[in-house]
DNA sequence: GCAAATTAATGATTTATTCAAG
DNA sequence: CTTGAATAAATCATTAATTTGC
């Protein structure tokens, strides 16, 4: 009824058959970090139809592209972040009596293997798909509320994606956000505060796939 | 483009404005239901757009709610049967001296709280919106490595999706899954036998759904 | 009987995991 | 080892059931 309307668009980079997955070009990951730094976190369909077509212009892309990028982007540099976390906790414990030079010496068996060691620079180790035995776990259970600090001026719904220019316009946005919780002032913005819900799917279009 | 084309069928509903969300009819959860127990669990898109087409007779819907209620309606099945699956555990523990053989009464201190009230009826509690906790969690790491069991004749591809008559077609499928591990032959198709995977979004029509 | 008040279901989103291409 | 893609689990939010006071 109206699938084969939209001219073709979507039908290049058929390069090498079936093109297994998006390998996205360096301006392309530019651009998209730069609207990650922006703030931009779970943009809307709009937003990803938008960004969509910009990044389109240096390489072939789809929508599906994007809002996987934003997911993936977004849930890594949280698991970034909360290891960094997880090690400075860890080494809180053990600088523990630490008044103002110490010793350290404390903890007898402690040393034996922690000192800077104990998560030594394993950096993910466990990330990336293998034993599947969800290793040493908890961590994500270690913040629970934390994750507060939204900023109030990025996803602007459709406009001023691109723009980038922090224009401070403090949009209320007054949805059912617990007003309080988020006593700490100005925490570095920097890792999931988003606040825009959307849809999820329905970006681009339909592409058969053939899988395999 | 394509709103208003087909007749009067999809603006039913319009009962009261903005209807945030489908209620599907009697008869729209009854074939839903019915391609479950057919085995349908995750159905592709075009299985979804097919469906969607059908349901339609009956009302409003569309692809993303087909898409919804197969992905609720397999987690919470599991669920159930996880629960079931607990409960049947704990009670072989209660009885567990009991008919002809094995007397297992060892572990002592397990009897505690289990029976069947170690996870009562609460069945939600905390599941409505309010503390987000994660609550009791657990459960889903006790049970792993059970969902073998694959049945190949059902996800028929496009076919044979309403004709609910069980021809045994057979139709190998040869996707990358193991061909081994479902060594047990005829299961009872009940509880998460998929084995078709797709996008998983690009259903419906994208319906600018306005949200607040 | 009925409508506000609760509670249970379940539709819709988001987050965590997993898989595997490059 | 990085990361695009896909799926499952956990949550959130709204509707339908059910209960309760009148």
């Amino acid at each position: 009824m109206e699938s084969h309307s939209s001219d073709a668009e979507a039908e290049n980079v058929r390069t090498h058959s079936s093109v297994s997955r998006w390998s996205p070009t360096k301006e392309q990951i530019d651009m998209l970090e730069n609207l990650y730094k922006q703030g931009i976190r779970t943009p809307s369909t709009e937003q990803i139809q938008q960004i969509t077509s910009r990044l389109r212009a240096y390489g072939h892309i789809e929508g599906k592209n994007v809002f996987y990028w934003f997911q993936n982007h977004k849930a890594r540099q949280r698991q970034k972040l909360m290891k960094q976390q997880t090690i400075a906790y860890s080494n809180r414990f053990l600088r523990a009596s630490h008044p103002i030079c110490q010793n350290v010496a404390c903890a007898p068996y402690c040393l034996q293997r922690s000192g800077f060691s104990f998560y030594p620079q394993q950096s993910k180790v466990l990330a990336s798909g293998g034993i599947s035995s969800t290793g040493p776990l908890g961590m994500q259970r270690m913040f629970d509320g934390m994750q507060s600090s939204e900023h109030p001026d990025c996803n602007r719904e459709v406009l001023t994606l691109f723009p980038l220019h922090p224009t401070g316009i403090l949009k209320e946005k007054t949805t059912h956000q617990v007003p309080s919780l988020a006593s700490t002032s100005v925490v570095a913005v920097d890792e999931d505060g988003h606040l825009g819900n959307q849809p999820f799917f329905n970006f681009f279009t339909t592409e058969p796939r053939s899988r395999e």
